[in-house]
DNA sequence: GTGAAAGCGCTAACAT
DNA sequence: ATGTTAGCGCTTTCAC
């Protein structure tokens, strides 16, 4: 079975020690250039590859991050993942992905599993359903680098990179309302997401800017972020119910945007729904929907900076005291 | 910083030795039942967890398994990963992903960097480029196990899971013609992977079963796997502009779907576009394009049984001869 | 029923 | 410039 050639046997095979081998291999300035040579010429031509369990266990370090999502299905995440392992991978560092499904339970599994000792640092974007954040906390006072993106928790001191949630939001209200709507639903995410409440906050800035009255009627969560579509449907159902109709519906994120899109076209006996205009950084939406218009948030970007921020988290040689909350802007891209 | 308890810890703290703790952790009958219990209720009373480095670097296992993708923003692949971690995860088994992105020398790269002891063992779905498959022949070679998936290696000996390429295509094809449609292009996939060759072969299969007459002309061939979407507008541009026109299209991958329904959409000048069908995962697409029959592969289910499979390649005793190809049905969706 | 010791593959003081 | 040694955290043989 499969037993890869070991330091030990270069260093024998060879007639030095182990250590000069070590050595030779990181180019260590103390080795003859003739060793190295030897040394090197022999590790290449058997394949030498440093067993990077036996160099986790001995440096105390993985090179590797984990990645906390809900999913990779979803455009948005998809796109921040390539941002992650790009930057990565040019680092040095492998990229172990771990998908929540929105669920706490899994959540906590996953991140415990990452976070003994086999990840340098995690990248967070929290699951719809948590509410208790104890098992972040816990690892974050002990010292393990970690970086919120997206779904951002706000009370641990660490860095943040999201983007500007409450002007997306208001940018997008703001220009239903410019094209004549002015019953204006809202189909939020889970009530304990910070995008649900920032995104939220611009929804009503926009309405209350131009003295449309502000109704909790019009506002729909989605507990689940979308993850069973039964929720997305029944929250499309009430607002199609409703005695006055409305005239718009904006929605809070890529994954609502496609459950309510999906309703919407499964209760095509409605006439005149209303207007869907939300978050989505999805291409196919984009063009397959050509009177949806979309926020798109920055994902490849946004990825790329968390895991700067993470690295450099990890590399310092004395404790980071100072954090950064990153908020980049998003795009509105206004249709028909 | 960051500095699990470890069974060391344990030990002293208890006043007995390294061994006995690590006995007592693994219910060793060996160890008094008192014993045990001081030692569980210690380590469960201070959050211990093996450090799981280590385990692995004794037992050269790692408990996980690496899974090669071209990419995750993909219907298909994401259902399938979805598959792939339920049967790990129930397994004890951790997932790490990896993405070639089509590209030869990252696909080069990811697999030797998974191999070299960090999994136990290999998923794999080819890059769309890959015409050299050294890398893998030599770690199959040397023992890693390895299970093929969606874009199969036939001539290296272990478990294959795929869907039924040839039979989908075939009953795709069928159906256009079915239709009335007499002139139908065939866009396809990487000419170097398993399930081009296959789905071609369902292709032409039909139109001979009809007495169409099969020209290569009519074929068109995205050698990065509609990887730019250039290169996808290439081809359908190509289609569009045959003098002899086209009454259909039959599409054979997910990505490709979507490729070729965007680029039909900014060429939205040519009037009576040619009809499109083919291979897709994607609900999004299903509901948003409701005159597009498609054909779906059951991708978690193969996710499923792949894993499935690698286990018991894993896990077995002694060396495994017989190796299985599994071919799973399709769904084709007649719409309208 | 428990402990001591060796070793998985590597690196880094500490020799020489 | 190179070798010796110890140790990362764990399991497992061999003693007792």
């Amino acid at each position: 079975m499969f037993k890869p050639i070991t330091l030990k046997d270069i260093a024998q095979s060879l007639g030095v020690s182990p250590s000069t081998v070590s050595r030779a291999l990181s180019d260590s300035y103390e080795i003859n250039e003739k060793t190295k040579d030897r040394v090197i010429a022999y590790a290449q031509k058997h394949n030498y590859i440093k067993n990077p369990i036996a160099l986790s266990l001995r440096k105390r370090r993985s090179y590797s991050i984990g990645v906390i999502v809900c999913e990779v299905a979803n455009s948005f995440f998809s796109q921040a993942i390539d941002g992650i392992e790009s930057l990565a991978y040019s680092n040095g560092y492998h990229v172990i992905i771990s998908q929540t499904h929105d669920s706490y339970k899994r959540e906590v599994l996953n991140i415990e599993h990452l976070a003994n000792r086999s990840v340098d640092g995690l990248i967070i974007s929290m699951s719809a359903e948590t509410k208790d954040f104890a098992h972040i906390e816990k690892l974050h006072q002990k010292g393990l680098p970690i970086v919120f993106f997206d779904r951002i928790l706000e009370n641990v001191k660490t860095h943040k990179v999201s983007s500007d949630n409450k002007e997306g939001s208001k940018k997008a209200t703001q220009s239903l309302i410019d094209r004549g709507f002015k019953r204006i639903g809202h189909l939020a995410n889970a009530p304990h997401l910070s995008i649900t409440n920032e995104r939220l906050k611009g929804y009503k800035e926009a309405l209350i800017a131009n003295n449309i009255e502000v109704k909790d009627s019009l506002v729909r969560y989605c507990h689940h972020g979308g993850g069973n579509q039964e929720e997305v449907v029944n929250a499309v159902n009430y607002f199609l119910a409703m005695e006055d109709k409305l005239d718009a519906i904006f929605v809070a994120s890529d994954r609502l945007s496609v459950g309510c899109l999906l309703a919407l076209n499964e209760l095509k006996k409605y006439k005149n729904p209303p207007h869907i205009s939300g978050y989505s950084n999805s291409d196919i939406l984009d063009l397959l929907q050509p009177e949806f218009s979309c926020i798109r948030q920055p994902a490849f970007e946004m990825g790329r900076i968390a895991t700067e921020l993470l690295i450099q988290l990890i590399e310092s040689k004395q404790e980071v005291t100072e954090f950064k909350t990153i908020e980049l802007s998003t795009t509105f891209t206004q249709r028909q």
